[in-house]
DNA sequence: GCTGGATTAGGACAAATGTCCTAACGCCCG
DNA sequence: CGGGCGTTAGGACATTTGTCCTAATCCAGC
């Protein structure tokens, strides 16, 4: 089956948590059981392997848009959603910070054009949240979606840091109030 | 003189543009313009740089500090200050980052001691920021202060993944209106 | 001018790393 | 059973990297 698929899976944790650059391959060989000479029978270079690492996220990405979907439709409890991922996933973004924010940092700092790959991750978000926003009738969706992109970046690189929970809790809780404060269906002019 | 505050110097900048671990000897031999195997003659191992590296960026942001201080006695204006550093160093932040949060979350993915200097750094800010706060008379002013570093790398972040110098401008003014806002000097009670 | 300590260049060295190659293995299909 | 292809182990190879050593050079103080 998929040894492939194997190694870009032990990749994706890998790379996040100790860098792209600073995960050689005899890490991803011992992760997935195979010898290290062996990767070029699956993959031309490292550079590869990290494409489809992006591709990966990407369908992680949207498989968890399309559950927060599933749970509810109100715009507000979803764009909730994306913000509780602090809480959700606060454990590796303390030990390692946000896989979106620290991947498109390393890309920038290497010049490497998986630059753009981090973009996309961002974009997926964006695009979505702003359709929420949208959704809630509220003034500059794009703007505001971008908002929450920079708040949940801030708060991540703070979890990163400080590994204060108290603070990431009261954060989260704020932000989610602000979102729902953004609907404007109710008042439709004003 | 001072060849081994050359290196650090040198240090300071790559470590900071392309990331310690990412960072070998020989671009900083090259920079100084010494001989790579001659580091240890200056400092006994790599971990040794950096120790100094983030000494120096501690009397640097001191400095930064001691200059805001210096251009206004309102904590509100050195709050301001503080939060438009992401317009006076915008360039390096959209290449690079912001030198705080990359460095903080290089050090914790790598599980290095150094975390700990990473986090001195951010201190150094939330206290001041705290100190600037308190005499604001404003409520909660290390929880106001860490609002401040949370939005600054939140910016930082967006500026480096999207370099959007419209968005980041507003973001800085309307953190600089409400950091303003926190004042409560004026009415005491309420 | 000589001495001695600081500084330097330059190379040695082992380990690690990305890349590549070859020979063997396993397994499906005829 | 036998041939063929995908997969594997394992090592070769050049390069890079951190570290260390030695011999040459510089320069201040006597």
């Amino acid at each position: 089956m998929g040894k492939r698929q194997d190694i870009v899976t032990a990749a994706e944790q890998l790379f996040y948590q100790q860098g792209f650059g600073l995960t050689p391959f005899a890490d991803l060989a011992s992760a997935v059981g195979i010898s290290r000479g062996n990767f070029y029978h699956h993959f031309k270079a490292k550079d590869d392997i990290l494409a489809e690492v992006v591709e990966l996220r990407l369908e992680k990405s949207r498989a968890m848009i399309a559950g927060w979907e599933r749970q509810s439709d109100d715009p507000a409890d979803r764009i909730c959603s994306y913000i509780q991922i602090l809480l959700v996933n606060q454990d590796p973004i303390e030990n390692f910070g946000c896989p979106l924010g620290s991947f498109a940092n390393e890309m920038a700092k290497a010049q490497h054009p998986m630059q753009a790959g981090a973009r996309q991750l961002f974009d997926l978000f964006h695009v979505w949240l702003s359709h929420e926003f949208t959704r809630m009738a509220a003034d500059r969706p794009e703007y505001l979606a971008m908002r929450v992109l920079q708040f949940s970046q801030g708060a991540a690189t703070i979890s990163n840091t400080y590994r204060n929970r108290e603070f990431i809790g009261e954060e989260v809780a704020r932000m989610c109030v602000w979102a729902r404060s953004q609907d404007r269906r109710g008042n439709l002019k004003g």
